[in-house]
DNA sequence: CAGATAGTTTTAAAACTTTAAAACTATCTG
DNA sequence: CAGATAGTTTTAAAGTTTTAAAACTATCTG
């Protein structure tokens, strides 16, 4: 493969919007630092956001393909997508 | 040090919202394959761009210090500014 | 110096993003 | 089942970004 596909360029456009708030990136750090209990709330409570507003950031950096979600009864747990980062931008996690 | 400054996280999310356009992405995968004649004329040439446009958008990239921009003459010549790409995207140039 | 060329800045419209409150959905616990 | 808890979605306002045309500045060439 030579050529790029645009839609390659898409995808890091969109991981690049995600990682473009200071807010999504004190999350991202957050989640490399806290590897469980990663709920909405406790996100929240840390950083001092309304649930709504760490829940509308949240969706933005999975969209992205960053974070993966599960869910643990009316909690939903969040964790980095660390093969999204080492494919797109190998060594950034290491610069945070 | 210990704790990062968020002023260190203002500049990674200058850096990220620079690259999250994907004209912007182009425009760093053509500064790094033409390392000479980089010009706005021959940008915008080659990608179809506006002058205005092109103008715009080296200023983004110029303000999140991504590129370095030298006169000659009437015309000015921008250059990928790699130290930028290597503290803070490392490995990154090479997936483009 | 006049005209051409290269690029920048201003402007205004359109498009998009962020925030927080309110309404909503889903699950848990007694 | 009722009420509590966790999170999502909708909404509307405020803010930001992108585009392209027009006006502008700087430099070059005859």
């Amino acid at each position: 493969m030579t050529i790029k596909l645009s839609k390659e360029d898409e995808k890091r456009a969109k991981i690049f919007k995600a990682l473009s708030e200071v807010k999504r990136i004190e999350m991202i750090r957050y989640l490399r630092a806290h590897r469980s209990n990663n709920t909405c709330g406790t996100i929240g409570e840390a950083m001092g956001m309304d649930k709504s507003n760490v829940s509308y950031h949240l969706k933005i950096l999975y969209e992205a393909d960053l974070i993966d979600v599960s869910r643990a009864g009316q909690n939903r747990l969040s964790q980095l997508k660390e093969d999204t980062f080492n494919e797109f931008l190998p060594g950034f996690l290491d610069t945070l």
